[in-house]
DNA sequence: CGATATATTAACCAGATGGTTAAACCGGAA
DNA sequence: TTCCGGTTTAACCATCTGGTTAATATATCG
């Protein structure tokens, strides 16, 4: 009953439960023998593929994070003006995310864990590459700022923390308000409605200094 | 060598303990044996105190979202302008957060779990008070809206989770970023540097339509 | 076919983990 | 002092978990 298939379909099958149970368990509560179920092949073949369960849990960090750094890093890129660089992104960042339901899980799990393994990506892109992956957004949010297009009172990380920011928060508050409050209608809803807000709030919020009320602190 | 200790005492140890393990290791990374070591009692008590693990998790969760609640709830109330509304509830916030290291992974870990304990919470706040911890809030809001102070294209509750959401998604990025670049220097200083900022951009960005540039989608 | 390298599996293991229990401990009341 | 209820502990247990291993199955190639 033992078909053998390629080493390529079995280890895929397997990263692809893997993902599933990391992002809805976390790494402690996830079970190799439940990946191993849910990919339909014996427990040892992980181990066989992967050498243990950390290492399973960071190809599959690096899987995803690898692809989401593209998707952004794209969007961003194709956009001359500052709606539409911000527009690109969250639109980008949420069809990504709408697309894998337990991505943001998954990145928290990581981020809960003691080892950045992103780093690590982020270190071998860098010797592949030559530059930080995130470095041509940084100098396209500079030069905005040089053209006055956007607020130039913080540094381009900031500006690109806070757009990331309020995307990657959505698909945490989908899952606090809607046991919070039940005044969402819908799920679908609730991201469809907080996507344009998104936009519309950072669009506004970026601009460069127009004169604003005082703020008391 | 065992002294006795009065049972509030011995179990606010306990909840302490529990607290800043389960904030450090989440729910499934955590070991009764590890808190009952840094409470500096015996592992039985703790199932004494509390029945299990998952109840004294629980314990632990409502006891910060019920201080948490309630500070975020005085700040808004206590605030008539807008900018000011904002400003209050940010600085609560991130005071609040500062004071508790592992409170954003707790709260994360909880919303990982399948069960809503903070909507078991909830439930118990609005059996005692008779209505909806964020009422007072959303009410507010909604007088800001209808008096053309602030964007009145959304819901009260969309608004306060977009000021929520910039808060809480900082001290994940602290952990994201600080990892992915070093180009932030100290955290203190990314902090503080994003608290002003956030004030800034909602400030600004959750006024009523000012006539903005045109979002392509 | 036979040989070889790779894939796959069942059975197994040592250590850990949440939880239990029965006994000991301790302060205070009578 | 004696007794009693709440408190604390050491020892214990059933179960689970990541990881190993030795044997088996399968494709590939000469």
């Amino acid at each position: 009953m033992a078909r053998r298939q390629s080493d390529h379909e079995t280890s895929h099958l397997i990263l692809q439960a893997a993902l599933e149970e990391f992002a809805r368990r976390g790494f402690d509560g996830t079970r190799m023998q439940t990946i191993a179920d849910r990919a339909g092949v014996n427990k040892a073949l992980l181990f066989y593929y992967f050498r243990s369960k950390e290492k399973l849990f960071r190809n599959c960090i690096k899987t995803e994070a690898r692809e989401l750094i593209e998707v952004i890093r794209t969007a961003g890129l194709s956009a001359d003006e500052v709606p539409d660089f911000i527009s690109a992104i969250v639109d980008e960042y949420f069809t990504f995310i709408e697309a894998r339901p337990g991505f943001v899980k998954l990145m928290v799990a990581e981020l809960m864990g003691d080892n950045p393994i992103v780093q690590e990506l982020l270190h071998e892109r860098m010797a592949d590459t030559g530059k930080h992956p995130l470095a041509d957004i940084e100098a396209k949010i500079n030069a905005f700022q040089q053209a006055g297009k956007i607020r130039g009172d913080t540094t381009p990380l900031h500006i690109f923390a806070t757009i990331m920011g309020n995307c990657a928060v959505t698909f945490v508050q989908h899952l606090a308000f809607g046991s919070m409050v039940r005044l969402f209608e819908s799920h679908r809803d609730f991201i469809s409605e907080r996507r344009q807000l998104i936009k519309s709030v950072l669009t506004a919020g970026l601009q460069p200094a127009s004169p604003q009320p005082e703020i008391n602190h």
